[in-house]
DNA sequence: GCAATAGTGTCTTTTAGACAGTATCCA
DNA sequence: TGGATACTGTCTAAAAGACACTATTGC
């Protein structure tokens, strides 16, 4: 093809106006938990494409501020709950040429979790953006193929919830076992036995005690407080939870 | 920003030339198995930049020809093995402004897993192309952060081996519970105690039987052959394999 | 018979499921 | 005392680890 003699030549030459590819965005799919159900982050579009429908946060990369992927969608969790360094990973890619209507684009989907409280105040400052039950996401009009992304980011939510601790992060802190099987059970989208749920989490140490508070409802035993230990987030059971195989 | 009443007025005027967007491509990272070896398939760079090192197959969407990115890592597969409908699934992606010199850049990694009798023929047509022992790569001089690639790739084969049936994906059919297991061993990297690997795999009936052959040496007993039964890629363990816990 | 490979019996250990029981709070 | 919530005891079941054992072949 060409013939450069030296890689420092060829850049030298080189003018990325001249490629022209795919649309690139990052999308994230924030979710929390509020009133006993799980909620997703969905913002109204203002502009076209898919103007007035209901997207993820999400967009193109800065490419002169955003070091990653990671910081992509780092920012776009900020903007939009103004909280910083919860849980964000990446879920996958998805790419094709009719999945927005300007031609063949690609987004990197990722999934956020967070406590809902933190969120409240700022929420209120971000008027295009709320909070929606997952299962009314179908009865939504949607934007693109976002229904299929939180569909992904769901199904990444259940099944990691299975063998880790995931759940601790849709949590404040202190929280009780009661809330964090509540939390566990609302992400798989089943139910759990008390007793195997407590028997679990609590020989795997990854919870360390933080006093007791008193219940909910005013009504009953005070129930112990936890918060996660150093290292948490990372351990992994070896078997799955909550399969009646 | 604009002002357009309409998605299709909006579309109309829409040119895709001014967005300028990060370099994105799709990377394969291809196993094998061969003379008790895992390898991957490297292809040394025949253009700037990294011109002479050893990268993964992968290159630019044609955004005229494949339907989606799958269909981008399927041909590079396709182009460079011969083979087609094997193990085919995405690992993640990969963006930041440092792993290219041309500036921003997105990888969307594939792993793919394949027998490697019926490569050999094709390979020889493809004289940039060979299979490297996955433990050499250190040794090589790779392009871009291709090393860091293979190791994630890597790392999700090791995964994933522990509570599926993934490495059926690497032997040629029909093959022995003997030879499933050394594959099981070559890609945990780990060594599996006979029994429980037998009792896991027989007990799940992700195999079908399919006579039985003699011994790979000539001598000692024969043994029984068997396929994967249909949907035993689904096939998902409630426990991981292989931790002494 | 021996070497080599294939395959089994069986005991222990770990951890989840089931579910009834006890503990501690408020009114 | 009773209702509500938190927490435990304990039996069973499923599946992995360990490892010694038997089975079938070629020489």
């Amino acid at each position: 093809m060409s013939s450069w003699q030296s890689e420092a030549e060829f850049l030298e030459h080189y003018d990325s106006r001249h490629y022209s590819g795919p649309l690139v965005s990052v999308d994230v799919a924030i979710f929390t938990l509020h009133e006993a159900q799980l909620k997703v982050l969905l913002v109204q579009r203002g502009e076209f494409p898919c103007k007035g429908r209901w997207a993820l946060p999400g967009g193109f990369i800065n490419m002169g501020g955003d070091a990653d992927l990671y910081a992509t969608a780092r920012r776009k969790l900020k903007d939009k709950t103004g909280v910083d360094a919860p849980l964000l990973e990446q879920v996958c890619s998805l790419g094709n040429d009719a999945r927005d209507p300007r031609g063949w684009s690609v987004t990197v989907l990722y999934m956020a979790l967070v406590p809902w409280a933190p969120t409240a105040e700022f929420m209120e400052s971000v008027t295009d953006a709320r909070w929606w039950p997952v299962q009314w996401v179908d009865e939504l009009a949607m934007a693109f193929d976002h229904a299929a992304l939180i569909e992904a980011a769901r199904d990444r939510l259940k099944n990691k919830t299975a063998y880790t601790v995931l759940p601790v992060h849709v949590l404040k802190r202190p929280f009780t076992l009661t809330q964090l099987q509540n939390a566990f059970e609302l992400l798989m989208d089943t139910q759990l036995e008390k007793k195997s749920f407590r028997r679990r989490i609590l020989n795997a140490k990854i919870l360390e005690e933080a006093g007791e508070a008193s219940p909910e409802g005013g009504r009953g035993r005070p129930a112990a407080l936890y918060v996660p230990a150093r290292g948490s987030e990372k351990h992994l059971f070896a078997r799955v939870f909550g399969e009646t195989a």
